[in-house]
RNA sequence: GGAGCCGUGGUGUAGCGGUUUAACACACCUGCCUGUCACGCAGGAGAUCGCGGGUUCGAUUCCCGUCGGCUCCGCCA
């Protein structure tokens, strides 16, 4: 791979290319032609995307991973040339030699970067020839996406594919780049590894050496990037592939990558100001300007404010609580929620009154999928309030709720009411469903925001136990230590989540570095010593040896390139992904096995085998 | 585990409130064409309408099931 020039690196000398018949090597890349180049005797090797065939005269766009270069083969300078180039096809695989040229005025071409110039061919090879493709390349985004995925080197040649790639990389690199220079170690942690309880459903591999017994895929690095702290290593990272079975989403594949990060000796500051600068400096190279310090929301807030722990800032919207102005309604839904503990929480879309009758019924039978009791809606009017409990209200409610909300004439109001946070949570649905039904969502805004103090422990209500909101090792605040014992829910985490138009980007925490604050910590979970030692033991036993004040975070990222490349779907920026069912269907994964490869593995198949 | 949408030549779609030669565009093949750039023109080939069952004289069309894809809920420490 000597001489070869670079895409990024134009104006190197090549080889010199020309050198008799059958020299195929590349001296320049088709996209990085110019006019500047005019003149050059360039050999080009590529794809043949295009042909334009006008008899006396044919024209290729050739392609390679740089772009597109117009390549005109003309019978009367180069008659054995044209001959090969009659022959070529969509796909074919060509060397050409030629003459980089200005084009005639009139004629140049806009539309490309390219267009200003025009390689005339004088010596073509045919290096591959290919079968007619499956799908049009030009046109692969709205082919069946199980169709790409199954000719998916084909699919890659796009150039929008190969743009998202390339970001991919380069987001990457920036990121080691970044971290390097802030003494950070890039190291890497097992794939075979073992599984814990908690946590996501396992990919687990059987051990051909001790029978019966299996590793598991990583989840994350997280136990071991925490034992590399125990270690000394005080700054680690990785750009680490993670594997979870789970169900599939259009932002969620059984792998992924994540930024994993790791310090010793700091604090939740130290963390969030790393994460914040290397994000914004991720963000640079897309040429999205940040301003840091970002901000930031408790967790409190953006339940009550937007209703998620992941709050789209990129619009308003904000969901208001007026439970104290329907305690004592005379519409007994609302004042019997707040009158057992729960809340009635209020949303105003500005100028809602648009919304049709069949809207509106729309949102109230949207209502239980959002996971709420019901929704109620107000139109206000100049005088009153227009709605189907408008007869419950006195006439001081309906006032105290226009001055509370600040309603104009013209406004939609929609309430619901119920336990907390499944009201909370029903009406941050509601508030992004609205937004893209309005067309609230500004395009080219990036609205970044920390997410802190989360709840340390949740209840889950299916197996009646606390449970770590984040994982069992994050730290509980300092000042909250000690109602672990007494009132665990209220214990806040020392954690944070980085949130992106929306989208969880990454979240971290400060660990427990000292062993009896993670006991009392498995105390409030409800996990005995016993049952610590044997699942967690060997990260237990580290933290009895010495083990520095840490902490870490990290990001998907397979969702950052998502979001800077502008998709929808973590598929369109990685390689080979999975099809929703966790398929591949270029390689048939996953496919059945021998019995004789079972049997090396001592597994008895529930199911026949081939 | 659940809900919704989709499945018709190679590709993308149309069609059908039951009987048609299953239509159009692109791709493909042949011919013509020296300035196109999603080239153009003329002609041609190409479809058991995802699969199985049911209703019917007759199903691509209606019904049920199933498979596959996508989106979402649950799930994702």
């Amino acid at each position: 791979m000597e001489q070869q020039e670079q895409p990024g690196q134009p104006g190197q000398p090549g080889r010199p290319g020309l050198q008799g018949q059958g020299e195929w090597r590349r001296s320049a890349w088709c996209g990085e032609l110019r006019a500047s180049d005019a003149g050059r005797e360039v050999v080009l090797n590529g794809w043949v995307a295009h042909r334009r065939d006008h008899g006396g005269l044919i024209f290729i766009d050739l392609r390679d991973r740089s772009g597109l270069v117009q390549v005109v083969f003309n019978p009367q300078t180069d008659p054995e040339a044209f001959r090969t180039a009659e022959t070529l096809r969509l796909e074919y695989v060509v060397s050409v030699a030629g003459q980089v040229r200005h084009r005639s005025p009139g004629m140049e071409n806009p539309k490309l970067p390219t267009g200003e110039i025009e390689v005339a061919g004088h010596t073509l090879t045919v290096l591959s020839t290919s079968k007619t493709p499956p799908f049009v390349l030009d046109r692969a985004p709205s082919v069946d996406e199980n169709l790409r995925l199954r000719y998916r080197y084909l699919d890659l040649r796009r150039p929008e594919m190969q743009r998202n790639l390339v970001l991919r990389h380069r987001l990457a690199q920036k990121t080691r780049e970044f971290l390097n220079a802030r003494g950070f170690l890039e190291i890497e942690t097992p794939m075979l590894t073992r599984s814990t309880p908690e946590g996501a459903r396992d990919f687990l591999v059987p051990s051909r050496l001790s029978p019966g017994t299996f590793y598991a895929l990583p989840q994350s690095p997280q136990l071991f990037k925490q034992l590399l702290m125990v270690s000394g290593f005080e700054r680690y990272y990785q750009i680490a592939r993670c594997f979870r079975d789970e169900d599939l989403r259009a932002d969620r594949q059984p792998e992924f990558t994540q930024i994993d990060i790791e310090m010793s000796f700091v604090e939740r500051e130290d963390v969030m100001q790393l994460g914040e600068e290397l994000i914004a400096t991720l963000l640079g190279e897309v040429n999205v300007r940040v301003e840091l310090p970002l901000r930031r929301i408790t967790y409190g807030e953006a339940m009550l404010r937007y209703g998620s722990d992941k709050p789209d800032l990129r619009f308003g919207l904000e969901i208001q609580d007026v439970s104290q102005l329907f305690a004592t309604s005379g519409f007994q839904v609302f004042a019997r929620a707040v009158a057992s503990g729960g809340v009635v929480r209020a949303l105003v879309l500005p100028g809602g009154s648009d919304l049709s009758r069949r809207e509106l019924d729309q949102l109230v039978e949207l209502a239980p999928r959002w996971g709420a009791r019901g929704l109620v809606w107000m139109l206000a009017e100049a005088e009153e309030l227009r709605s189907p409990i408008a007869k419950y209200l006195g006439a001081g409610e309906e006032a105290a709720l226009r001055k509370q909300l600040s309603v104009q004439p013209g406004d939609l109001i929609c309430l619901m009411a119920g336990p907390e946070k499944e009201t909370a949570i029903a009406m941050g649905r509601l508030r992004l469903f609205l937004a893209e039904k309005k067309n609230l969502i500004p395009p080219g805004r990036w609205e970044l925001v920390w997410v802190v103090d989360f709840p340390l422990l949740e209840w889950n209500e299916e197996e009646r136990r606390l449970e770590a909101v984040h994982h069992p090792f994050t730290s509980p605040r300092q000042e909250d230590v000690d109602l672990l014992a007494t009132e665990p829910l209220r214990v806040r985490a020392n954690a944070y989540d980085l949130v992106l138009n929306g989208v969880e980007l990454g979240g971290g925490s400060i660990r427990n570095h000292r062993r009896e604050v993670q006991e009392r910590v498995f105390e409030a979970l409800g996990i005995s010593p016993e049952e610590a030692r044997a699942k967690f033991g060997f990260l237990l036993e580290a933290l009895e040896y010495g083990a520095p004040p840490h902490g870490g975070i990290a990001f998907g990222f397979d969702r950052l390139v998502m979001l800077l490349a502008g998709e929808e779907t973590i598929r369109d920026v990685i390689a080979f992904p999975k099809t929703q069912s966790g398929a591949d269907p270029l390689t048939g994964a996953p496919a059945a096995v021998s019995a004789a490869q079972l049997g090396e593995l001592h597994i008895i198949p529930e199911v026949p085998v081939a």
